[in-house]
DNA sequence: TTCGTCATGTAATGGGTTACATGATTAC
DNA sequence: GTAATCATGTAACCCATTACATGACGAA
């Protein structure tokens, strides 16, 4: 049962590959490491790892002691740390690998892009050139409609056609560079992130030019939520 | 009745304001003119047409002679011009005027900024400060927590991450070159678009960089790498 | 002791899509 | 004459949010 929307199941299964959390970290995982994109509220979370346990992709442990608390009194309620199971690992691998025609719309793209590192370097030049065949698409699309249009339009909504195509092309700009670099770094398989700490962090992760730097990491603060 | 969501029925609203149209090419106009942002279906526009006109925004003209046709023998299925009520037109003006903290959200904003034409200054500053802080908080974010994660991320989030933030920032860099331009540009205030066709296009429009060439990446900044 | 954060959950609701059903008009 | 596109609609479903309910733990 359960056609559980793909993307979260497959963001949780990926973030619970590298280590065993509970629900309430995973979620902030979710809206900071890969969530630029999307927030995903409790109510979505909670049940679908409800949904992945029942699977058998994922297991439940509750921190407390087992069975000693009476769970009546001072109940306790327990951190549950999920953690995955082989079938859930497979089953994450399976996804991994599929890269269907989902994989290059906006979102799916976002947290597909976010676990290349555990992927082999054909799947991510597929899922990598979908995408931007797909914007390309997209681009021309926008291009007619602007053209066949572009007298009727008022400089606002002119502008704001213009700022959008800007910024697809520069996506596209983007993928070009990664789709590049790709090519040139040497392959590397998947590489499983529970054993990735204790390896060397120099090692090529496949060719990312590695440019670092974007804008000022400020160690200063803590965020208010 | 029908807390029908603001945001399809700002849109609708707005593109009638210009002229009347029947909802398959208001579909159409939803996807190019606005739509960089959001497709909308059959399924989620028509009934909300029907709310707009139970609301009194709307009338609906079956553009066959009036009642001549059975309507039963070959029933000639009418194409339904939808015309905006002197009641819509109000509260579409209403709806401009409001500019509250909702109208900085991605897709909202889109369609906020594809109206500016028929608003004073002073709301379209609102709205684009708005945006532009509601942006610089979500860079805020980014920022603190890629520098609370940096160590742990492998290259691939990292490059995500950095892409992500860039791309704020470039939004962010339009916005004050907007904000600049409607400062500079003298009182503009709203526009009847159905009156716009008589008058002359040449006359300024509230200070829009006015810079037109389509794509053009422009020559001048990159990367600060 | 109270407040903020951590932590887990559920029921009601909302906003939207998909798939379906129907038929007219145009272009080839 | 048939395919594509124009044109309108509905019902079933899906995904996710909101608001709520519960409670522990640490710091002021």
């Amino acid at each position: 049962m359960s056609r559980r929307s793909g993307i979260l199941e497959f963001a949780v299964l990926g973030l619970l590959r590298e280590s065993p959390m509970h629900g309430y970290e995973l979620r902030k995982r979710l809206n900071t490491s890969l969530g630029v994109f999307r927030a995903f509220s409790y109510g979505t979370l909670y049940p679908c790892l409800k949904a992945l346990v029942a699977n058998g992709w994922l297991t439940e442990e509750t921190g407390s002691e087992p069975e000693t608390a009476p769970a009546s009194l001072t109940g306790r309620r327990a951190k549950i740390v999920y953690r995955l199971t082989p079938e859930g690992k497979s089953h994450f691998e399976e996804l991994l690998a599929h890269s269907g025609p989902d994989a290059w719309e906006d979102e799916h793209f976002g947290v597909r892009f976010a676990f290349f590192g555990q992927t082999s370097r054909d799947v991510r030049m597929r899922v990598l050139e979908g995408r931007r065949s797909r914007l390309e698409e997209r681009l021309e699309k926008m291009r007619t409609s602007l053209a066949r249009s572009r007298e009727r339009l008022d400089d606002y909504t002119l502008e704001l056609q213009r700022h959008g195509m800007e910024s697809v092309e520069r996506e596209v700009r983007w993928l070009n560079e990664l789709i590049e670099s790709e090519r040139a770094g040497r392959d590397q398989r998947a590489v499983d992130p529970a054993e990735r700490n204790q390896k060397d962090t120099s090692g090529d992760t496949g060719g990312l030019p590695r440019r670092r730097g974007g804008s000022r990491p400020d160690s200063s603060d803590d965020t208010t939520t």
